[in-house]
DNA sequence: TCATGGACGTA
DNA sequence: CGTACGTCCATGAC
């Protein structure tokens, strides 16, 4: 059964921009999508309804076509396309790409003329069926026994079916008739007039006399009255329209009916091109309704392995885990530093395959599954292996050498910007295969399992072949973006020290916690108490921003405040400024009730995240952050407040606790921060090379005062503290991609004063301003921006013909290289700090880390010892042009060590 | 129950 | 019209 499914780009498109209201559908760079939408959500349900083997879409060029040359006046009066619709044709495009669906578009015709000419060419190939989707009613013409045409009415909602029956009972014409029933009846949506005072009833009375407007024709002076006459009248126009709405059949096209059988898509691309559009439900609806096809080449994998009895395993390891590398996976469970096994599964370079499951195992196979978890020789590769890490140290396997590559890290580094890694995902965008047993699902599986338990077995087996034929191909593409030496020396050997960090924990101070909830709990109270006061209302809910807007700009008509998607914004700087202009008490309260309701809120997530060992344990996330940063997750600490006074308390909360080095109890003595000053700022010095800059670096002095004198033209200790805070905004905004717009805002001064601000900046450090446009100049070259240590970050929209997206494309390529050079450094300091500690046998560890900051429980009497070790491993984490400084405190809590 | 938008915490 | 994240809450669709 093959079937054909062809769509008019043009027409579906601009049906669904006038249905869908604009306003909805637009991305955060401003772009509107309301068409894209329509179009696509239509396609999505095409695909999944009408199950075609062959698919194309067809667009206009341009509005000059053949039919326009015949009559000038073709079409003419119809509005001008409006410009939001303009552009988003490309952007439909662009989605048909990534789903590997063929589009054109021909010079001289129409949409429906590329349609007519396929559906001729498929019923020439022999396709079964032909599914047209059109809101264009030429298109009835085509309508015959295997071709079908699926109209749009009221919008893109709903469509109608028709098939010959369908036509004719519509339109009392057969379908081959309904060209010359247009001709008479006319289409005003073209500007072709019929004839007055005949309507499709009448046309098709004389198309069912007269056979078809060639019989109209020869018989037209017998046709009798006013209708009669008026075609007699008008019949010139008759003709004209038959030979304007006849489609024509013979269009050049550049593919045959071969080239549109349905391809596999790339889901990478997919995923890249939806993102982009901020279609995350249409997305998740498209992979979930519907089959990618797949061509021959996909297939799944072959197993040959089974789940090994516990007087097998010593036997196998021996004969096929020495083999060379070995895929693995570790089945179980695992979550906030801790976890457990329940198999392991295992895919050998010689083909075999085994389950061991870790519960039955005997002392001795145990014993020999840990000797070669341990074994460094042996070349071992996982997936995503933090949380197996865990999984594997609680059952008491806290050694796992030889690791060689772990595919999420490794394809992470190959494409940064993923939404996920998921196994099955990178399965089928880098090998084009299921992860899946081959032939299962058809009663021929290699394997003769019966119960679940082999079922999930097997599947394990089978992810670990498929990480280990992965990671072949994923270390290929390392070595070809030269990343490698980044995945073994960074990334790699840092898995195993952030699981170790998740595991440690971080001790809170319960009761403090407590204390903390309660009083912030009293402030809400009380804000929330007097804001309801203040408006004489204590039935609105201060947390919903529409009930806020209703109550601010209804009831007590405020002047507007910038616009969101919905409405208008209530965020804290608005409020602000509200507050300036009316001084209404209700703002006071609400800001402060804002403020409490937060903190309340970050403290409540921390209580709940207290482990039963009394202590915090964070989920870092490695392949999250694009730049190279890490993220913090369940929770995150890398947000918890420092900038208030109040908010600065949580962090009193985080305190030095107890532990284990070893088989040794250990009363850790207390917490060290040790952060590096302005990291970003030198990075840039470095790597733009500005003389100025790394000057100030080098002296040492202050450098927003530094700056800030060459800036203003001043003696140093001249600098005013606004001149020095001017200047700070400024070199920080500048990794950034800050505007003069975006400055003037900030610092609440004409754009200007903030251009004059910034063209001093570049008079004086002009080296900074070469190394921006640089980069990216360089990123548009090549396609990408790299770090210190090779790190890439891809950026396809630095040539994007969208503004928006280019611009933002620009600002993603000044800041990758410096965060992300940033998060380079300090993952080489933690790796050194790692390294030092264990060097050293010393009791004190890591505990978190917060981009440019690492905090440390120290042991008794290790302080002096692991300060010196701290400065040297982060100040000496990278050789820059300038010295990176690092600022080291210590105290009993958070909040203490950072003083 | 789930996804989304608004708001806001950090570097 | 400043990058990179994660979380909470209210809301509305389901």
């Amino acid at each position: 059964m093959t079937r054909l499914l062809l769509l008019d780009g043009h027409s579906l498109a601009y049906r669904a921009f006038f249905a869908l209201p604009a306003e909805n559908f637009s991305t955060t760079t401003g772009q509107t999508t309301n068409a894209v939408y329509g179009f696509t959500s239509m396609l999505i349900n095409l695909l999944r309804d009408e199950e075609p083997t062959h698919v194309a879409v067809a667009f206009d060029l341009s509005r000059q076509t053949f039919r326009t040359e015949a009559y000038a006046d073709y079409k003419a009066g119809r509005a001008k396309t409006p410009d939001e619709f303009k552009g988003q044709v490309s952007l439909i495009q662009e989605v048909l790409d990534a789903m590997r669906i063929p589009h054109v578009q021909v010079e001289g015709f129409e949409a429906d003329d590329i349609i007519a000419t396929l559906t001729t060419q498929a019923a020439a190939a022999g396709l079964d069926e032909v599914v047209i989707c059109s809101g264009d009613r030429d298109a009835f013409q085509l309508v015959d026994e295997r071709t079908t045409l699926l109209y749009p009415v009221r919008g893109v909602s709903e469509v109608w079916r028709m098939d010959p029956a369908a036509v004719e009972a519509k339109y009392l014409v057969t379908p081959e008739r309904y060209s010359d029933l247009a001709a008479l009846v006319g289409e005003t949506s073209d500007n072709l007039p019929g004839v007055p005072g005949v309507g499709p009833k009448t046309a098709a009375k004389w198309i069912t006399q007269y056979g078809d407007l060639a019989g109209i024709v020869e018989h037209v002076g017998e046709i009798k009255g006013k209708a009669g006459e008026s075609l007699r009248a008008h019949l010139d126009q008759v003709l004209r329209n038959r030979q304007l709405n006849q489609l024509v059949h013979d269009v050049d096209l550049p593919f045959g009916i071969d080239d549109l059988q349905r391809a596999n898509w790339e889901r990478d691309e997919v995923h890249q091109v939806f993102d982009g559009l901020e279609f995350r439900v249409l997305r998740d609806r498209l992979f979930a309704t519907v089959e990618s096809a797949e061509p021959e080449a996909e297939s799944g994998f072959d197993l040959d392995g089974a789940v090994l009895d516990t007087t097998e395993v010593a036997e196998w390891l021996q004969s096929h885990g020495r083999s060379g590398t070995v895929g693995l996976v570790v089945d179980g469970r695992w979550a906030r530093g801790t976890g457990d096994v329940e198999g392991v599964a295992l895919a050998a370079e010689d083909g075999a395959g085994a389950y061991l499951d870790v519960a039955s195992l005997t002392p001795d196979a145990e014993g020999a599954l840990g000797a070669w978890l341990a074994d460094a020789s042996v070349p071992k590769v996982l997936h995503d292996a933090k949380g197996q890490l865990h999984a594997l140290a609680t059952r008491g396997f806290t050694d796992l050498a030889g690791v060689q590559l772990d595919t999420a890290l490794a394809a992470y580094l190959v494409r940064p910007d993923q939404r996920s890694y998921d196994l099955a995902d990178l399965t089928l965008r880098h090998l084009q295969r299921e992860l899946r047993v081959e032939g299962a699902g058809d009663g021929q599986g290699m394997l003769d399992f019966t119960a679940d338990q082999d079922a999930e077995a097997q599947a394990s087996m089978v992810r670990a072949r498929a990480v280990l034929d992965l990671s072949a191909v994923l270390d290929r593409e390392l070595v070809a973006t030269g990343q490698r030496d980044l995945l073994a020396d960074v990334e790699l050997p840092l898995l195993g020290v952030l699981a170790e960090m998740e595991r440690v924990g971080i001790a809170v101070d319960e009761e403090g916690l407590a204390r903390l909830e309660s009083h912030f709990a009293d402030m809400v109270a009380q804000a929330q108490a007097d804001a309801h006061t203040a408006i004489d209302d204590d039935s609105i809910n201060l947390g919903s921003p529409k009930q806020l807007q209703v109550v601010l700009f209804e009831r007590l008509d405020m002047p507007r405040t910038k616009r969101t998607k919905t409405g208008y914004t209530t965020d804290a700087e608005a409020l602000a400024d509200l507050f300036v202009k009316t001084e209404h008490p209700f703002l006071e309260a609400l800001l402060r009730h804002r403020d409490a309701a937060k903190l309340r809120s970050t403290i409540e997530g921390l209580r709940k995240s207290v482990a039963e060992d009394g202590r915090i344990h964070t989920t870092y996330l490695q392949t999250v952050a694009a730049t190279g940063r890490l993220s913090s997750t369940e929770p995150n600490l890398q947000n918890v407040p420092i900038r208030t006074e109040e908010g600065r308390r949580i962090r009193s909360v985080f305190v030095v606790g107890h532990g284990r080095h070893g088989d040794e109890p250990v009363a850790y003595e207390s917490l060290m921060s040790a952060d590096y000053s302005q990291i970003e700022m030198r990075i840039m010095a470095h790597l733009s090379g500005d003389a100025g800059l790394i000057e100030a670096f080098r002296t040492g002095e202050d450098l927003h005062r530094f700056v800030g004198s060459r800036v203003f033209q001043v003696e140093p200790e001249d600098v005013t503290s606004a001149m020095r805070s001017k200047v700070k905004a400024m070199s920080y905004g500048l990794a950034y991609g800050l505007s003069a717009f975006g400055l003037s805002k900030q610092l609440r001064v004409s754009t200007a004063e903030a251009q004059g601000l910034m063209d001093g900046y570049f008079e004086r450090f002009g080296g900074v301003r070469d190394y921006l446009r640089e980069v990216v100049a360089e990123a548009r070259a090549t396609g990408y921006t790299a770090t210190i240590l090779g790190r890439r970050r891809y950026l396809p929209d630095l040539t994007s013909d969208n503004r928006n997206r280019r611009e933002m494309a620009e600002r993603m390529a000044l800041n990758a290289p410096i965060q992300g050079s940033a998060a380079d450094i300090m993952k080489v300091a933690m790796l050194g700090v790692d390294r030092a500690l264990r060097a050293e046998d010393l009791r004190s560890r890591m505990l978190l880390q917060v981009h440019d900051e690492l905090l440390l429980e120290i042991a008794p009497g290790e302080r002096d010892t692991v300060e010196a070790l701290v400065r040297r491993e982060m100040g000496g984490a990278a050789e820059l042009d300038v010295p990176l400084d690092v600022h080291v405190g210590v105290g009993r809590s958070w909040q203490d060590a950072e003083h």
